[in-house]
DNA sequence: GCATAAAATGTAATCGTTTACATTTGCCTA
DNA sequence: TAGGCAAATGTAAACGATTACATTTTATGC
């Protein structure tokens, strides 16, 4: 492979003078400029990431953990930082780790691995990991938690999200103001808090009054189609039968409607179901489907900018959580209930 | 930061004993070896990942070019790289380049840059970029294309994927065997080699007879739903109407299932409909899709074991297409058609 | 044409590992 | 106990870039 010093005499002159050329041309003269680059040329040199990345102490790229790439929602997510990435000069790299595997540990390794200057975290964290990576100490690169709520009592990371409680709380209200009592809620797994923030909005929505708090039924879907249509399998043996589910997020409701469709029922005639997310697919579910959109591609880019004032300037650290605005969106998986 | 020099003079011993210690723990006694893991954990020493990469010349990386992570069904592409990847201790990377972005000499940089030890290449190259990357000596770095064709007539590069025309005529003859004469193709994007190859077997199949062939009918969808929908809503404007509607993947055979119903009819009772790839979607569509079944996992597990052979083996570079078998999966959105 | 400053280039140390080779230590046998 | 061999450890040179500092060249003003 050809190196730095093997273009340097080539060209004739020393290693330095190339480097300079590279990374700094108004320093070297246009004639020399000139001769470097010829040889450049005529190697075919490319400098090695590696070594300069060790030597600069730096590798211009941000690690993007991700619990899962497939989920649609994150993918207007990634392009944000991805737009972002780019305009900055930054790679990123996308780590998919789900969230069974995912702990403090391996995260902390990750950071002190020096492969990536920042870290982008859409997964949540157990309240002991954030614990420990709260931990200034601990944290030789910055970390930022996008569109996962974190535990703030303990202790917090910088995170970008919107409010996950307060929308589900909008959803079910929305519901409630529909004519529904009976509503159930599909929940996702325990290890996420995003999800429990959205479970607790639901809870702190249907617990507000006397008719519609006696309703109050949850299931766990799991966080997939499969989970979902079990979980609403279990819903519709009940007597009273909701009348409307709320899912945490749209890949879970879409599930409930093809298992509602399977029993010959109907939405939203029969059952009204509500999402969260708005992933590209919830416009053309059937009926489409009312949910709460995230400003997906926002949260992206914000959570890149605030990695990257991190990474240049170590003393703008801050915990802050950065709240953007939601959304109900309506469409026409809900229908008034009339008793 | 702490560094491997640092723990060798806390515990007292050179550096070398140290790396020993990490690399290759039967080569030092047992007593040092006590007193060099309690000075690494004391000082909470953890290599630095760059430095030994750059040393060795080796980060055991696998990226991983992927035009849209988004793509559903890349979810088990990845899946059956990732898994794979970890049995091997390879940490695969990976990089969404748009295919507008994506050339030749883009992946030659990467390659050469030396962050990862192979490549996976799961996009499209054009048949120039083929050529270049081709050429052995151009590559440094072992790279496997899985799910696209290569064009294999000018070069080629070793791959993994069905036989994408052969499934795309077996699909189209599937519709003729139920009657339908008027079957009408949406393709995806030009640059998409792949894409191509399902238009050719659309074409094959429906070239067979004369009864078929004079309503032989192409529209792009451009991959997504939205031109799907569109390119449905051209289709449906035509006299004759087609009476099946055969999308280049199942995303745009959801577009095309939404458009279908949105301008008041049914599928499959006034159109049939028949997607490609088998997504998760697919079997929760309204009505279930009827689709070709790619081995997708499969596929990703097996690019990933042709790339890590040729790593530790440089000689075993191959350029062979590795074709693995696809299945036509019967759903409800095929329906029978007598006039 | 000379002194001086500025610009261009070179020299060599450095980043943190790994590893070939040299040296020391420990052990066994005669 | 000496000799010999294997095991354990140390020494120092890489890997390929960057960069502080030293040196040379060029430009400028008089």
């Amino acid at each position: 492979m050809v190196s730095i010093n093997h273009v340097a005499e080539i060209a004739g002159v020393s290693n330095a003078t190339v480097s300079r050329c590279i990374n700094d041309p108004l320093k070297v003269s246009k004639r020399t400029r000139a001769k470097v680059q010829s040889a450049i040329a005529d190697t075919g040199y490319t400098a090695n990431t590696l070594a300069r990345s060790f030597r600069r102490g730096k590798t211009n790229m941000i690690m993007v953990v991700i619990p899962s790439v497939g989920d649609p929602f994150f993918t207007p997510v990634m392009e944000g930082i991805r737009a972002a990435a780019k305009r900055c000069g930054y790679t990123i790299m996308i780590n998919e780790t789900q969230l069974s595997d995912l702990n403090a540990d391996e995260i902390g390794a990750m950071m002190v691995s020096r492969q990536a200057d920042g870290i982008i975290l859409l997964a949540s964290l157990s309240p002991f990991g954030n614990a420990m990576l709260s931990a200034t100490s601990k944290r030789p690169i910055p970390i930022v938690i996008g569109c996962e709520t974190v535990s703030s009592d303990l202790a917090s990371l910088p995170s970008v999200h919107i409010d996950n409680l307060g929308a589900a709380k909008e959803a079910t209200e929305y519901l409630i103001s529909q004519g529904h009592h009976n509503v159930s809620f599909i929940s996702g797994p325990e290890s996420s808090l995003l999800t429990k923030d959205r479970e607790y909005g639901y809870l702190k929505g249907m617990l507000a009054s006397k008719t519609t708090s006696e309703y109050v039924q949850i299931e766990d879907g799991g966080m997939s189609i499969h989970g979902s249509a079990k979980a609403t399998r279990k819903l519709l043996s009940q007597r009273p039968r909701p009348t409307a589910i709320f899912c945490a997020n749209d890949e879970m409701a879409m599930g409930a409607i093809h298992e509602i469709k399977n029993q010959g029922l109907n939405v939203p005639e029969d059952i009204s179901v509500i999402g969260f997310d708005d992933i590209r697919y919830a416009e053309i579910t059937d009926p489409p489907l009312t949910t709460i959109y995230q400003p997906a591609e926002e949260i992206g880019e914000r959570v890149f900018y605030r990695v990257l004032r991190s990474i240049e300037d170590a003393g703008a650290d801050d915990d802050m959580a950065e709240i953007v605005p939601h959304k109900l969106i309506i469409r026409k998986s809900v229908k008034k209930f009339d008793r």
